[in-house]
RNA sequence: GCGGGAGUGCCAGAGCGGAAAAUGGGCUAGGCUUAGGACCUAGUGACUUAGUGUCUACGCAGGUUCAAAUCCUGUCUCCCGCACCA
């Protein structure tokens, strides 16, 4: 066995002095612009399922340019992030040193696996000349009415002082000092990505190269719905109203009573002055404040109280009690809804816990509901009934578009759309990230930084105690001037969060190094979009719906001439291993350095890549690796020519090779690489099975062919096996042509044949050896089919007529090799077949028959003083 | 609850309307080898045998078809997203 290392190092270093993979535009050229989600650098090893991943990407993108197209296939690093910043904190080492070290560790590993990057190209988003343009772009969505300034709730812990991501906070308690978190408003920059709302959902429609999956992912988050805004008076107010927001409006007559979520800021001046002030106080921050993180989950108890107020339903003026309950969202529709408790399950739930009347307005067809008797709410549709004179007796769902025409004209509602998906905020009150480019002016309020001052530089000059944003101890950075009026100001010291940061950064591989600009529009108008975008379902909404934003808003900014970022999507399948994903959290990691360098970086390859579909979860087993070693030690020692007995098989193999072409064209293409290699194996299996039956240029042409295709998956050997026999790297060859009219079927077919022979042949001495020694004869000629059929059409066996029929309708061969040894065994001794070359191999297997049993068989080849086709027979005596 | 996907041999995993079912692995037997590895050959649903004979299979139950693992209906199990969205 080889150890390969040394050959993954030479031509490692040699891609790399050589910038093999270096690419320009080239208009001559068609692009192709093959991209992978960039990783976030961390200290630890790449693991296995890393290794998948990038070895998806590395095939497709190697694939591409054989195929001939101007490849763009960069790398960088999303730098800026939390574990940098925590790492701080914990270890005392700083961010910009720990995310160094991550990227050199990361960039380390990457290449060990081989990877066709342009690192020319590399982008890191904690360098100023990246996130400078995070601030640019700031300022221009500024510019453009994007950006936002309002309240919006984050994690607070009160001990440490400061805000806690998501992340930060395990079962509601602090990571640090484990305090239970509360939740507290801050003024925070948004991103109105919900004006985009309509078009992001409308051009889902464009997405074909997505999975479906991640199309209705998307739907659903943006989670468009169209419905009614009513208005309910306040009781005992002057003209002051309730809006609420409904899709069933067929329900009006039904409600109830009214909820507001407790956190809605108006609850409070409901009660104002009333004796349940105090009690609905104590209600909201119990259930906002403590129960931040275990209300959305869905079989919590339904609690609330009543506030003491009423409202009146516009359509019969019935006077219903208003409730704040922790059921109610206080971010979607409007912060208020309708109850019905006879048609909807929680309205129902809260109804009987809180002895609230129900009242039935739908009533299905085939009986009669009785609001006293119902244990849970009727959702169906049906008939409608006590509700306004003109539209009972109505079908619910018909009635809806009349009710609400009905509403807008008495004034009462009017329709609109509503969205789940909530304006962007970029806010975070972290060190490590980009500065947002604002000034905070006592006169002037919140002042954008002039263009010409960008980069804002985030200082390295901080402490990370844990306590508040470390950015507040850098006094000199905060302290500045106001950009309107000169006098002393503070500049903002949140950060973006990273997700911005990786909103655009596929924009700046086209034009990396730019000092001047974001990017230079030709390069971006030459690459973008991407091609082929491939990365982890785990992004589905956030990151792929924020740069599909981003694209879109820069678009209509007249920076881009395109909507969508990334025509095809594919996203891979996670590794698991002991039944959970592999992770080192879970201490379930297989290392990728230990795994290179047993096997080789092309097995680790080819293991991964062979194991399933790369679209699928699949569980780690290391006992395959063994395979794939083994086997590409063989394709290496296919090298060594032997010398060529024979060339019978040269119209075999050039058949097989473009087939193989063929396939693996439209596997690699829809990523069933998995199959790809199957094929690859059988071929490999094939080629050592016929080598010395091969004239040497057959052989030579064939092997090139096939080395070139397999250099995709494994491209350090094929290197390696290329150079002996070319000028150039494989890895810039050109994918082999399809030659349609070189495959054969028919000798294809006929190996199917040959085989079955052989396993007849084998199954007739078998018997022969226990039984009495027979005399065979078996005879090869061009016109079988008819010849057998010819002789045994008028025989008295159903068995045969039957057999021929079909092997004269449909053409099975392989029933041709069964009736072989069926012949054989009444006696039949003269059998003509069409096949000269499978003489050899009916030889060859014949002697090694002969050993086991004992036999003598004798093959005759009589040569009638014509070369070929012989006539052979084997005989067992 | 909603949405998506999957259930095939000892295992992983192809096939997705026409013969037990690719390819690996594992296992069995044989060859090669000082031995091991590697490599080569054959076998591997069950029952049998003189036999290419019989039976049974693609989660379960029905249906369409000359023909179904493959299409349809119902059902069970598992995985993965989203989730009190009015």
């Amino acid at each position: 066995m080889i150890k390969f290392n040394k050959i993954d190092k030479k031509w490692q270093e040699k891609w790399e002095k050589y910038k093999v993979f270096k690419v320009k535009e080239d208009t001559k050229k068609k692009k192709y612009f093959c991209l992978e989600m960039f990783p976030y650098p961390s200290s630890t090893s790449l693991h296995m399922g890393h290794s998948r991943n990038y070895a998806i990407g590395d095939v497709y993108a190697r694939f591409k340019r054989l195929k001939g197209f101007n490849v763009l296939y960069p790398m960088g690093f999303d730098a800026f992030g939390l574990p940098a910043e925590n790492a701080a904190i914990k270890i005392g080492i700083h961010p910009k040193e720990y995310t160094e070290k991550s990227v050199k560790n990361f960039t380390n590993q990457l290449n060990a696996l081989g990877n066709s990057y342009d690192w020319s190209r590399l982008v890191k988003t904690c360098d100023k000349d990246y996130y400078r343009w995070n601030q640019w772009l700031f300022l221009k969505f500024l510019e453009n009415g994007l950006v936002e300034r309002k309240k919006a709730p984050v994690n607070w812990c009160n001990s440490c002082g400061t805000v806690l991501a998501n992340e930060q906070v395990e079962d509601g308690e602090c990571w640090r000092c484990h305090n239970k978190v509360e939740v507290k408003a801050l003024e925070q920059w948004f991103l109105k990505i919900t004006k985009y709302a309509d078009e992001l959902l409308n051009d889902i429609g464009k997405l074909k190269g997505w999975p479906e999956k991640i199309r209705i992912m998307q739907d659903n988050w943006i989670g468009r719905s169209e419905g009614t805004l009513v208005d309910f008076k306040l009781k005992d107010s002057k003209d002051e109203k309730i809006q609420v927001f409904t899709t069933r409006v067929d329900t009006l007559w039904g409600v109830t009573f009214m909820v507001y979520a407790p956190e809605h800021p108006r609850v409070m001046e409901l009660v104002k002055g009333t004796k349940y002030e105090d009690k609905v106080k104590k209600f909201i921050d119990k259930v906002v404040l403590e129960d931040r993180y275990s209300r959305a989950d869905e079989d919590k108890e339904k609690e609330g109280m009543f506030t003491g107020r009423y409202a009146i339903n516009p359509v019969n003026n019935e006077i219903i009690p208003i409730y704040i309950a922790n059921f109610v969202l206080p971010d979607y529709g409007t912060g208020v809804v309708m109850a019905v408790p006879a048609h909807d399950q929680r309205d129902f739930d809260f109804a009987k816990k809180y002895k609230i009347p129900i009242k039935v307005v739908i009533t299905p067809d085939d009986y009669e509901l009785d609001a006293e008797k119902m244990i849970r709410a009727f959702v169906n549709d049906g008939k409608i009934v006590n509700s306004d004179e003109k539209f009972n007796g109505s079908r619910n769902r018909e009635a809806i578009e009349e009710i609400v025409d009905y509403l807008e004209e008495m004034g009462y509602g009017k329709r609109t759309v509503q969205y789940k998906l909530r304006d962007w905020l970029i806010s975070r009150q972290r060190y490590w990230g980009t500065p947002i480019p604002m000034i905070k002016c006592e006169d002037c309020g919140y002042v954008p930084v002039n263009e010409e001052d960008l980069p804002i530089e985030l200082p390295l000059d901080v402490k990370f105690t844990g306590k508040g944003n470390p950015l507040l101890t850098n006094k000199s950075f905060i302290k500045t001037k106001c950009p309107k009026c000169g006098n002393d100001a503070e500049r903002e010291t949140d950060t973006m969060d990273t997700f911005f940061d990786s909103s655009w950064y596929f924009l700046r591989y086209c034009d990396p190094k730019n000092k001047e600009k974001m990017f230079d529009k030709r390069s971006v108008e030459y690459w973008m979009p991407v091609d082929q975008y491939i990365g982890g379902a785990e992004h589905a909404v956030l990151h792929l719906l924020y740069a599909r934003f981003f694209v879109k808003a820069m678009g209509d900014m007249g920076m881009l001439h395109f909507d969508e970022p990334f025509t095809k999507l594919f996203t891979q399948g996670i590794l698991y291993k002991d039944g959970a994903k592999m992770s080192k959290s879970k201490g379930n990691v297989v290392s990728q350095d230990e795994m290179i360098e047993k096997y080789g970086v092309d097995t680790v390859r080819i293991f991964l890549l062979g194991l399933a579909h790369p679209s699928k979860t699949v569980e780690w087993e290391e006992k395959g690796i063994e395979a794939s070693y083994r086997f590409l030690n063989r394709v290496y020692n296919l090298k060594e020519r032997e010398k060529s007995e024979n060339n019978i098989y040269d119209k075999h193999l050039i058949s097989k090779v473009n087939k193989l072409i063929k396939e693996l064209e439209e596997n690699i293409e829809k990523f069933n690489y998995n199959i790809a290699l199957i094929k690859i194996m059988e071929f490999v299996n094939y080629l050592s099975k016929v080598k010395r039956n091969v004239s040497i240029e057959i052989y030579d042409e064939a092997f090139k062919k096939f080395l070139i295709m397999f250099s995709c998956f494994a491209p350090h050997i094929c290197e390696e096996l290329y150079e002996n026999h070319n000028d150039g790297y494989i890895s810039l060859a050109n994918w082999p042509k399809c030659d349609e009219n070189k495959i054969d079927l028919k000798l294809e077919k006929e190996e199917d044949f040959i085989s079955n022979i052989m396993s007849d042949v084998n199954a007739v001495l078998k018997l022969v050896k226990i039984k009495e020694p027979k005399k065979l004869k078996l005879y090869t000629a061009d016109n079988w089919k008819y010849e057998l059929y010819e002789k045994f059409k008028n025989t008295e066996s159903r068995d045969f007529k039957e057999v021929m029929e079909k092997v004269l309708v449909k053409g099975h061969e392989k029933d041709i090799a069964k009736l072989i040894p069926m012949l054989l065994k009444k006696g039949v001794d003269d059998i003509t077949l069409d096949r000269k070359t499978e003489i050899k191999l009916l030889k060859n297997n014949l002697r090694d028959l002969e050993k086991e049993f004992k036999l003598k068989i004798e093959v005759l080849e009589e040569d009638n003083g014509k070369a070929l086709p012989f006539k052979p027979a084997i005989l067992v005596e």
